[in-house]
DNA sequence: AAAAAGATATGACTTATGTCAAATCAGAAC
DNA sequence: GTTCTGATTTGACATAAGTCATATCTTTTT
């Protein structure tokens, strides 16, 4: 233990092509040769602690950034000092899309606990672009799903009950865990329930009546920050997939 | 008059180095010569009618489109049949980004009065970025401003009354009838209030209502499809805004 | 021009959620 | 370990905004 004390985890590289995010990430689709080819930009600042900012609005953008490990959220704040969350960003996500309509950033991003990230600057994405084939087609990948994202957000605050909003937050995490190859019924969550409830546009009260509810109902457990989900189907239905059974 | 009937105004190519909305547009800061190149590969199809399709959800994604004259909405579907309007595109403004993800279209993309496109198509978008510098940094540009716009548009559905929604709402619309040097305190509403109140998350009688109270204390007035923004300052300390004066 | 269909407005009433207050619990600091 | 602070839960009550019903006005169809 001694001997190993002088190891700076921190500052031990993992390389694109050892990474098990990797087909989540950048690097998703690319050959072995693009992949030595990424590693070589591809930076790994210190790792952030809670409530470490990543960056935040008004920052000139640098880098785009994919988590390594932990969790970051990203946040519009309006004139008057309302708090908006756009986005938990989980292992191979991206985030800081938001800077590159003016090179500024315009959102906050903060991580929710302990989180490493890779930075991809822009300086070096533009020469990149062109030597990798594959790396421009994964930005418009990675842009649309963004979008696509948003958008899901947007039919959900414009359109979805409370209830339905949080069994699809439910689901959400449930799904991109299942892509992690992790447990897809059983997780925790890196966020208080402050931040559920700004996410989901409701009062923190009502998401804890409504995992009182799920639990009562047991559709869902509930401990602390640890959820089991129960039962799968019946959550689906709550936010109304009509698919009884696959 | 009988000899211009015989000009087919429909396929009279407008180029983009003539076009007024270019700095809006693809087009960008390009030179002259990077103008010329970006004409060769813009379509431009026949104009759409009410109500037709530009594409729908499950389409494979084409290209990307710029308004040209009229107005596009974009709206999502839910599995159970719900729609969020999640974007009104007026000339100058582009969409079709939501199939950059899977190369198929996520959104329905509805022309809500006649109106004309242009596409850039995505075949010929990757080559054209090597041969334009500046078109892939527009690209860019382009997302990122669709990004930052879904993010307000989160803001607004998860944390603005709707009052303030609706006042959010004719302030943008405001904001880009100024960009486009049309009259910024006057202008036709091209979306029924059933849209209105689609995209902003609320029931079409507290639209009606809303402009009525507007009405009533002289901040707009509201002739059927038509507004005239009376007291912009009042509008703007609605949404929060708390520059009393420029 | 009349009729039908659709869009908008307005009133009466309901309800999902927010707000406020208080109690309980868990983790951090000392 | 005790105290303190912040997170979470729960209950009582208030309200913004939705729903339903009806009336009016516009536009399209015949």
């Amino acid at each position: 233990m001694s001997s190993l004390k002088r190891i700076d985890v921190d500052h031990l590289k993992v390389s694109c092509k050892e990474c098990n995010l990797r087909e989540l990430c950048f690097p998703h689709g690319m050959s072995d040769a693009e992949l030595l080819n990424m590693d070589a930009v591809v930076d790994q600042p210190k790792p952030l602690h809670k409530n470490d900012f990543l960056y935040r609005d008004g920052d000139s953008s640098r880098a785009i950034y994919a988590v390594r490990s932990g969790c970051v959220k990203t946040m519009t704040e309006s004139a008057n000092g309302d708090e908006q969350i756009v986005g938990f960003h989980l292992p191979g996500e991206l985030l800081g899309l938001d800077g590159f309509a003016e090179g500024v950033h315009t959102c906050n991003a903060l991580a929710l606990e302990t989180s490493s990230v890779c930075e991809l600057p822009l300086n070096q994405l533009e020469n990149l672009c062109h030597v990798l084939p594959g790396l421009q087609k994964q930005m418009r990948r990675i842009m649309g799903k963004e979008v696509n994202n948003d958008h899901k957000l947007l039919l959900l605050l414009g359109k979805m009950t409370a209830e339905e909003r949080l069994a699809s937050f439910l689901l959400s995490l449930s799904s991109r865990m299942e892509e992690r190859h992790w447990k897809d019924n059983e997780f925790n969550l890196s966020m208080p329930r402050q931040d559920i409830a700004n996410y989901l546009g409701m009062a923190v009260e009502t998401v804890s009546r409504l995992f009182a509810t799920f639990q009562n109902e047991k559709i869902i457990d509930v401990d602390r920050r640890h959820i089991t989900i129960l039962d799968m189907q019946r959550l689906k239905a709550i936010v109304g997939e009509c698919d009884t059974e696959l």
